[in-house]
DNA sequence: TGTACATCAGTGAACGCGCGTTCACTGATGTAC
DNA sequence: TGTACATCAGTGAACGCGCGTTCACTGATGTAC
């Protein structure tokens, strides 16, 4: 059953944001193909004619840029900007879905083992969001922005990993408002 | 070949602890019972006399207290304790040998989509690791020391985490000593 | 614009393969006398 | 202390099962005239 041009493309794009939620919520061994194609409406079969293997999507899921809400902040006030980017990822909102969630601490420790495109792609996603921090972070030089944009980088991801990974709902929110309180001082 | 009750117990410990390995380098889905059994001088079907099934090995791994390199900085002068654990975890070092290092950086990210056995063993590591920092940072309060001890853990686990998953030596670099010279102030 | 044919997106069965787990067996250890 | 037997740690083949990938096929789309 053929379909149109438009309609190839659209559902290369589900598939895409399929495998991206799905890799984001069981990662990138928890997912099967068949399972991406189903949640994309459509048979495993058909897979290969979009992508040339599994870990060609999973680098081309890093890649995809899903619904971001940081760029939202940079129309706040300046010295509102960090805050607000802090205080809204660092709740028990995000930490407990995942498959929406930042890419960095879904699937954070796993890319380390993932093979080159994928890491590529990864590598990608996290310069932005560098130059993000970048610009409104505080700092007296350049250099000093910089540092502190890759610092706090690793606080938010740090903390929502360990909030997720941990086992007591208590310690997990404590992790959460505690590096919250810190970083937005940044 | 039945073997002394002794040496039976040695080779239980000489699985968790290549197991405790294989699962940092490889991660839990990337490393099989017979890999981990063939790693400790053994073959994979006397694995179910030791433990109830993989997870079970999973948690125990996660559990057991490998070499911490952390505790003999408690020796050092107080004032050199912090930076000390900062600099020396934060080493590139540290970063290209996830089989014998961190337990939360190198599986971060997975565990929060394992088992609730594998996650409360995670959980008590944890909890030992935020008693060790509150003892190293400086703060007014206990609340205040709580709460730098919180968020530095986090800073150290997201920046080793980031510095791993990145495809770029300089960017890794960058990252380490950025987080490092940020955390070793706290 | 209409027709005939080639193209190719998607289908579903099938393939090897490796995984976690089970099991009958082996033979040295542990124990009862 | 020595002997006979039960125990059981470890072996290696076998089991389902699900995975990534392949392939012959279908039928609507795209195109040439």
């Amino acid at each position: 059953m053929r379909v149109t041009r438009e309609q190839a493309a659209a559902n290369r794009e589900r598939v895409v944001e399929a495998a991206s939620m799905l890799f984001r919520r069981h990662g990138f061994d928890g997912v099967g193909v068949a399972d991406i194609m189903n949640a994309a409406g459509l048979t495993h079969g058909g897979f290969y004619g979009h992508f040339a293997s599994k870990e060609d999507l999973a680098a081309e899921a890093c890649a995809h840029s899903h619904a971001d809400p940081w760029p939202a902040w940079m129309e706040a006030p300046p010295e509102q900007r960090l805050a607000g980017i802090v205080r809204s990822y660092l709740t028990p909102h995000h930490r407990d879905n995942r498959t929406g969630g930042c890419l960095f601490a879904a699937l954070g420790s796993d890319v380390g083992r993932q093979p080159r495109s994928v890491r590529r792609a990864f590598t990608k996603r996290v310069r932005a969001k560098i130059d993000l921090l970048r610009a409104v972070v505080s700092g007296r030089s350049a250099a000093a922005r910089r540092e502190r944009a890759l610092a706090t980088l690793a606080g938010l991801v740090g903390a929502l990993i360990l909030s997720r990974a941990v086992d007591d709902r208590a310690l997990s929110d404590e992790i959460l408002e505690a590096a919250a309180a810190t970083l937005e001082r940044s």
